[in-house]
RNA sequence: UCGGGGAUCGUUCAAUUGGUAGGACAUCGGGUUUUGGUCCCGGCAAUGGAGGUUCGAGUCCUCCUCCCCGAACCA
């Protein structure tokens, strides 16, 4: 094992090592801020699906209230009635489930929108609140730019009555859709742009998923958030970079309100900001993934090539890789991009430990044994091979592979001729079977086109123990099925969805960069004992890689189903070969 | 243009707060191996720039450069 000891373990709740979150924390904790609680909050707004991004940031704020003794709510941020909806809350809740983590409780900002509207009020009856009759063109240009103050709106000195009048006339539906806001009286003249007299509230005369039509004014995030936080007794308010200039006016907010009031009555909360994750040749913006789904680029919000937490289950990554991969990669304030690379090597290293072995052909070559043994009636022999389950895991077992005189392998695993270092198999050339026998080639058949259709080997019954007793040595050892027994299958196989790593720089369309061939589906063979694999397992195909047995499909999910199994490659075997092939190729191309 | 945040091996995270710049991924080489897997050993490789303080600077000070965020009735 690599020391990963920044990683932790895999255990929802366990502390994976030092940051600076973490020694805030700590250091609140050892001070008596909050009176010694720690509450954060994963906040969501269920208008999509979660993904790999979100990962990050649900390991943080569950894990950093667990090391501490202290509770995480999964808060549905759910201000904005136009784009959100049931589903997303039901998805979220489960990816949640899925990731490792229990919150202690489920709320929702559109419950607090009694008390939010309650404290509106008490904002306009003390002058720190207006409303604005302008509409959103003349809001943007009143509030300046960049360098440049912005300049009051002609309703900011609106009397305290004629506020509060309008104010709940706008609640009630008494006025169009966009036809005024309500905005906090602030400093149009402050450097901060979010200062700039904010605004709380618009008016949407709109269906809300979890309210109705009670109501026709929707708060926006600035005014519900820090709220939220404070009505629920949340310590440590933890999101991403972007709202660094957001949090004076989360303290704002919170200074001029009756917090007092409320059952956490102690230091209020307070916003702490951390660096989103970003993958290379990945793309998490809503908008993208959505353009995505609904031009058809990829099959779902499930599609394996997809970075939506849905999609990386079905794919086979194992929550446990995910909380590791967050783990190690830590928490910090500067921007930065991984490989996907990273992320793969700790489902290869969680999957290594626990995923059973299996062999399957994906692209298959008939090689035919010319002295195995027949019956009485000159059929084929059956032999029953002792297999192991995974080398990693003794516990896993063996299982009983049939091998017989025809069998079916790998079309990478045989050329006519061997180019330096391939070590497989080739005429003249003796290779051992996994867990079978020592197979020498002495034939090749081929078509009219040069193309190679069988090979022909005798095998040596001496090496049934994997081993010549003369000790000479093979230098490869390839994996195979018995034809008569093979079990059709299909392999999907997934290239990065985009080849850049940063999709969309060059053009500046994300969907210029998409991979022409991001899924190749082989048809091929697997032994018996793939039927053992239940949809939604992973299992090793040896030597090839991990494989995810599909939910849906026929083959997988309906017992007597005739049609093949689909299995979805997670992600390959580290491969040597693979590197030499590459590294030969741009030699060659640098020459 | 103004405000805010940031800059350490190819990538990414760390450095006991001023004391030998370390790990992982990737890559290269070797060993073990019935998976060219796993595992083990080793190599390569970094403090954005210029000054300053100090016995000593990734860390403190000054200036510069570059990158990210901010002018939604999105979150």
């Amino acid at each position: 094992m690599p020391d990963r000891s920044a990683a932790g373990s895999s255990n929802p709740g366990e502390n994976s090592g030092s940051d600076f979150i973490r020694d805030l924390v700590a250091a609140d904790t050892a001070s008596g801020r909050f009176g010694g609680r720690v509450q954060t909050r994963f906040p969501p707004e269920p208008n999509g699906y979660l993904h790999i991004g979100h990962a990050k940031a649900i390991c943080l704020d569950f894990t950093v209230a667990a090391e501490s003794g202290g509770r995480c709510f999964l808060r549905f941020d759910d201000t904005n009635p136009a784009t959100e909806s049931p589903e997303y809350v039901d998805a979220i809740i489960a990816d949640v489930a899925w990731l490792g983590f229990e919150p202690q409780e489920i709320r929702f900002a559109s419950d607090y929108f009694d008390q939010l509207y309650d404290w509106a009020e008490l904002l306009i009856s003390r002058g720190l609140a207006y409303v604005d009759d302008q509409d959103a063109e003349a809001i943007s240009a009143g509030r300046g730019g960049f360098g440049q103050p912005g300049t009051d709106s002609p309703f900011r000195d609106r009397p305290v009555d004629e506020n509060l009048r309008l104010f709940r006339e706008m609640a009630v539906g008494q006025h169009p859709q966009g036809s005024r806001v309500l905005r906090a009286r602030i400093d149009m003249q402050h450097e901060n742009m979010q200062m700039r007299d904010p605004v709380m509230y618009r008016i949407r005369h709109q269906h809300h998923y979890r309210q109705g039509d009670r109501w026709c004014i929707y708060p926006t995030y600035d005014w519900a958030h820090g709220q939220g936080d404070a009505i629920e007794g949340v310590t440590h308010s933890l999101c991403t970079l972007e709202f660094r200039d957001n949090r004076a006016l989360y303290d704002w907010y919170l200074e001029h309100l009756p917090l007092a009031e409320l059952d956490y009555a102690g230091d209020r909360p307070h916003q702490t900001e951390f660096a989103r994750l970003e993958l290379t040749n990945t793309i998490t913006s809503k908008r993208v993934l959505r353009r995505l789904v609904e031009d058809g680029h990829v099959d779902g919000w499930d599609d394996p090539r997809l970075p939506t937490l849905r999609a990386l289950r079905r794919r086979g990554y194992p929550p446990a890789a995910i909380r590791d991969f967050c783990g190690f990669i830590g928490v910090a304030r500067t921007n930065s991009r991984h490989a996907p690379e990273l992320l793969e090597s700790f489902v290869r290293t969680e999957l290594n430990a626990t995923a059973p072995r299996r062999m399957a052909v994906l692209r298959p070559l008939k090689l035919v044994i010319t002295n195995w043994p027949t019956d009485d009636d000159g059929n084929p022999l059956v032999e029953y091979r002792e297999a192991v389950n995974n080398p990693e895991d003794q516990s896993a077992g063996t299982r009983q592979v049939p091998f017989s005189g025809e069998l079916w392998i790998e079309q990478d695993d045989f050329r006519l001729e061997a180019p330096p270092k391939y070590f497989r198999l080739v005429p003249g050339r003796e290779v051992r079977l996994r867990a079978g026998y020592f197979v020498r080639c002495i034939d090749a058949v081929t078509d009219a086109g040069g193309r190679v259709t069988e090979v022909r080997c005798t095998y040596d019954p001496e090496t049934s123990s994997g081993q010549a007793p003369d000790g000479r040595k093979v230098k490869a050892t390839i994996h195979w099925v018995s034809a008569a027994h093979a079990v059709p299958i299909e392999a999907a196989l997934y290239e990065r969805l985009f080849d850049t790593e940063l999709p969309g720089e060059r053009t500046g369309d994300p969907l210029d960069d998409l991979h022409p061939n991001s899924r190749e589906v082989c048809t091929g063979v697997a032994e018996p004992a793939v039927t053992d694999i239940a949809p939604g397992q992973v299992v090793q195909f040896e030597r090839l890689g991990y494989f995810c047995a599909d939910n849906a499909a026929a083959g997988n999910a309906e017992p007597g189903s005739s049609a093949p199994r689909l299995f979805h490659r997670t992600v390959g075997l580290r491969d040597e070969w693979a590197n030499i092939q590459k590294r030969r190729q741009q030699q060659g191309a640098q020459r």
